[in-house]
DNA sequence: CATGAATGAGAATTCATTCAT
DNA sequence: TATGAATGAATTCTCATTCAT
């Protein structure tokens, strides 16, 4: 039952969190961009460390739902760790500043808040670690250590927040490619 | 010309922005942690976001001081893209508290030291793409995008520091291997 | 739009810098003087250093209205200059706490705030110059040298605030004739 | 019995305090200024406010001893008002710095040693105001309140410190003779 | 004489949060 | 719902001075 004006405030504090970090952003900062006072926020949100869990628990969910529905789905191991990528890249590239706050600015939050994003960033490997099983039971892929491979693929993927504005010009499908090629095929020859 | 206090400062620094954040570590913390007074802290460091930028210049500056190393042997690509594999790990997890420092916190810097960390980040890119440029003119690699498999690769790599604590019986060389094997050949059976 | 607060603030420091000085006020004296907290002090300055301008700035900017107002007046240059001695004086003498403060404390603005101030002191002295150059193109006064004759006029009245105190029974019409007489007359007998 | 060192640092602080103020003065600075440690100067001063005392103590007793020597000289009051000015003015002029720190800082000793300072400077008004009546006893002057016009005359003389840099071309003897034309004719024509 | 490490008190300022209106 | 005054704790940093070497 999020208001107008609490998803509002998300976004903005999405954008500030992004631009200038949790930390250096005050609560006069979100409130300003809303064209609030400071002390109105307060009947919106809990606190400033709220909202950061508030916006990151929402990401980290998204990511997560959106996985499942892959793992789900009756295709090949290797298809679907193409989709995964693909479902990454596009995610993040499209909420670019939502997923920066998720995996930059979450260390800011209080051990509790903190570890309850981590369980579901835990979730989220474990999913891609169930993809890879699954292709290695498949005899699609070679025999690998899934979860240190999972934790190689999905560091790649999640690297692309600190890059992407730079590069802007390519789109989530055009890395996807590359991306599952490196992964699929390495870089050798033959 | 750094005396002891210098560097014990600077690792008790790095200790208390690795297990709390930059943000959350008080000068009084640092002072404490080396049992100086608050005020005597000055006599070794100029500010507490300049000792952030010592500690995440000097990592940054190891890494690329190492890298182009490998990249001046004479070895075929592929053995300088395992050698660059194994040398960052091996560095990121014997110094993982200063290359979470450096992953982590770099953020937090204003923007002029932030670019001056920026701008040694870039340069660290930008050997591991000549590595992939030269396997690519060898012809020892498939046709790549050689600056985006390096971020690829760089982001699985510098991932590490998220997840290593946890995994902690695993040596840098174990991981190096599955990482090289994944980047080299693939997942792709045959 | 000034708030009682913020009038009430601005009395409580033009009270302390004119006993204290600027540096040895401490933003915590001015709290206390008000019954605020220091933080709270800040809903209605900007800064210490601020609050040090405005008063100086509104005093200084007195003292040049006025003297506009004299100078626009149809009188003799002779009565002119008495009227502007007898107002500096007034002036001074019944807000000698302020003009102690803009005339002892200016010093203590950094370089922008105290060129401000200065620059609203040299258009003061540009209007008493322009009082004494009237009454020489009028032939009520000796050929004198205008800027450097209101020099040491303004440099009398000025002082007062250095001694007004002690001499407490004087008022500032008394002052004012013996000041008159002295820059009209001279002492010579005859 | 004041070495090298000491006076070398009390000219460095003159420098200093005129040019930055006693309080944004630090010790730092003056060690800087003398090419010693902080810690060294010690071994030639009891304190930075001590340092400040003798620098003003020094200039006022100086202005005090020319002053004395002035009145006891065997000549009308009108010549020794004229000397007294033309003193103060070369006094000031020559020694601008040490001037202004008497004049402009002195107020930042605390009580005792500023007494001490107020009790020269109350000395040295006494001294003008002693021409004065003399000047009044012996018929040249009109009648006048001596301290009152005392007063008057020493403000023109002490404003010099707060304009003279601008007006640098000017000599002490060129200034003299406007304030002493001023002060013993007056402005009115006839 | 000179050093420079160490002190410890104090400074201005920021800020998330509360609450009466 | 909205305000904005008030809090009070925390933070970084400065600085005059001391003293063992």
């Amino acid at each position: 039952m999020a208001s107008n004006k609490q998803v509002e405030i998300a976004l903005a504090a999405v954008q500030l969190f992004e631009q200038k970090g949790y930390h250096a952003t005050s609560v006069q900062d979100i409130a300003d961009a809303v064209g609030l006072q400071k002390g109105s926020l307060y009947h919106y949100i809990h606190s400033k460390e709220d909202l950061l869990l508030q916006i990151a628990h929402q990401a980290i969910t998204d990511f997560n739902q959106r996985l499942e529905h892959i793992l789900s789905l009756d295709i090949p191991a290797k298809e679907k760790l193409l989709a995964a990528i693909e479902n990454h890249l596009t995610v993040s590239i499209s909420n670019l500043q939502t997923t920066t706050v998720l995996l930059r600015e979450s260390f800011a939050l209080g051990e509790n808040p903190h570890q309850m994003i981590q369980d579901l960033t835990d979730r989220y490997l474990d999913l891609w670690t169930a993809i890879l099983e699954e292709g290695v039971r498949n005899e699609e892929f070679r025999i690998v250590q899934p979860k240190l491979t999972a934790l190689a693929i999905l560091g790649a993927c999640n690297w692309v927040y600190r890059w992407y504005k730079q590069s802007g010009s390519l789109t989530a499908h055009e890395v996807a490619i590359v991306f599952g090629g490196l992964f699929l095929d390495g870089l050798l020859k033959e």
